[in-house]
DNA sequence: TTGAAAGCGCTACCAC
DNA sequence: GTGGTAGCGCTTTCAA
């Protein structure tokens, strides 16, 4: 029997009404001039009865549930997902909220469910996510109720959204080859035509940096964004002949077909090859040697789209970029000569 | 504004009264024999008002709020929750169920003030998950309520509890390599005298398979259940002289380890080693060759919890024991030699 | 068969 | 300063 002590209870041990102990409850007591006399023996009287407030009596009433909903495409095929979670999950407990999650699999008849389901509980907020960084539509539900997006963006709707500036990242992981002598011979793995936003911000920050500094990608080596397509085509690459000084991979797994195809055929990292990824997933820890990843900053930007939802100002700004952290490891040395 | 159509509205439009519009959006038409005609007039004001029943209001009545809580440990650090949450989630939006998603970070105060949280939404029911399988101490809170354990068991109270099941999967990683004609020189890596139940069950099955064959593991060797350790260690192994015809290794990410180290000194999977793993997380398809795994049943486990929480009838077995299935993939083949 | 009315626990208005 | 009282939207008993 959870929750069985209600407010009236806690006024009768109190000896008062179920007005005043509400106020002295609800911290009105200064601000409805209560007795300092019988706000003591209200508090007191909640705590020996261990008086905790029926939420969902309250909602009912004020229409807010302190809780919010994580509203995702999926979350379990994409291992980077944890942080998203783990820092929307964090930051709402800060806030005194709970945390809805709901998966949509993709499906819209799924999510138009899902989103009416919240609807009907009255959640306070959502968090609309997605776990690669795109352009979504929002359900129709949910054009009306309080949104922040996450790793994500919409045309429909005025609501803030925040992205990984993946810009700036690309323009870090060419300035880290740049900053250990590294100019000519870097190339590309991955593929930067994708649909996929992040690509095409990687790559254009990467180029930037290279061409204000005199220099330009040595080439583009195609695959999907995993390792068994970066094994494959690195691979065929190497056996062609190619020669590269240092490889930026877009990102963890590519890097880890990458090591692959290099070890397989007796070169090393860095010692031959320096590589610079992105997304430092727990890959990057991983590989032998640790490998230099620009990371997606899933928690922080899980925490800020919580503060915009939750926070007490509207935010001015609609769109958040938050910095992509540089972690530094083995996988990158020098450039052999100048 | 959602949910701003009223039960009392629904009446209205179809002329009848709050309390025979409630028993006919509630089914309980015919047991309470309202008239057809009514009833159809009922369920058209219903539809077009686009009528949702107000759970908070239904709850405040009812006690009951169709939302169930998934408490765990640590999600993000292992990217194995996936599976878990991902499996909650779907099980519980099949019961037409809501699921909170809570982190205790391994924090008593915190799991406490969660716990207390829930309840004074409440919850319905439990899930209380850990990221390993171990023995845990159930909160309070949670002691009255209904609950179910998901990857650990409890020694202070009857609630039914779901865990992988370990031995037998220890024997089919065994078997795999008996079958393929390995009898000498199998050797585990890993750490099997830890703490950590998963560990010295997998053992336990793979040394009874082994000895009802008539043989034995040819050693282990010990390192944690990280790709950096097993690296080392079965690289120090190898440089010492050591040879083995097949590996055991008690993890994905433990293998992992064991491919660099032999990749690192030209031998290869499977042909100088067959390797096999447990887990078959996102790793074993990566690596290459990909990686025979015994997986961990994640999605399953959470399904079976949900379903033992949820079902109608109380189960009548406390302890689930779901099996591990078996991932055969390249990194066997058969023995050089009877 | 249908309808009036009470009440879940809380908030908030308005008298005293 | 304090205390009735009226709902929030729903369920359910009881009478008609």
């Amino acid at each position: 029997m959870p929750s069985r002590v209600t407010l009236q209870d806690v006024a009768v041990r109190a000896d008062t009404s179920r007005t005043t102990a509400h106020y002295v409850l609800t911290g009105r007591d200064r601000e409805m001039r209560i007795a300092e006399e019988t706000r003591r023996r209200v508090l007191r009287a909640a705590n020996e009865l261990r008086y905790r407030p029926d939420l969902m009596a309250r909602g009912l009433r004020t229409r807010v549930t302190r809780t919010i909903a994580l509203i995702t495409d999926t979350i379990a095929t994409e291992a980077y997902a944890g942080g998203l979670v783990h820092g929307a999950l964090a930051a709402a407990a800060g806030h005194g909220h709970l945390l809805f999650v709901c998966e949509t699999e993709e499906d819209p008849a799924l999510e138009e469910r899902l989103v009416g389901e919240l609807a009907d509980r009255h959640v306070d907020a959502y968090l609309y996510a997605s776990m690669f960084t795109r352009d979504v539509s929002l359900p129709a539900g949910l054009r009306t109720q309080r949104v922040a997006l996450l790793n994500c963006r919409t045309s429909q709707r005025k609501c803030p959204w925040v992205v990984p500036d993946e810009r700036r990242g690309g323009r870090d992981a060419a300035r880290i080859l740049l900053e250990t002598g590294h100019r000519e011979g870097i190339w590309l793995v991955g593929e930067p035509n994708e649909q996929v936003v992040a690509g095409l911000e990687r790559t254009a920050g990467i180029q930037e940096t290279l061409r204000a500094a005199g220099t330009a990608l040595a080439g583009t080596v195609h695959c999907t964004w995993w390792p068994e397509s970066a094994y494959e085509e690195f691979g065929a690459f190497l056996d062609g002949g190619g020669r590269a000084s240092a490889v930026i991979c877009l990102n963890d797994r590519v890097a880890m077909g990458v090591y692959q195809a290099l070890t397989a055929r007796g070169l090393s990292v860095p010692g031959d090859v320096s590589v610079v990824s992105f997304d430092d997933s727990d890959l990057a820890v991983w590989l032998q040697p640790p490998l230099t990843s620009v990371a997606l900053p899933h928690r922080e930007m899980a925490a800020r789209a919580v503060r915009l939802l939750l926070g007490r100002q509207t935010p001015t700004e609609l769109e958040v970029r938050v910095p992509m952290p540089v972690r530094l490891r083995e996988s990158v040395r020098p450039a052999a000569s100048a």
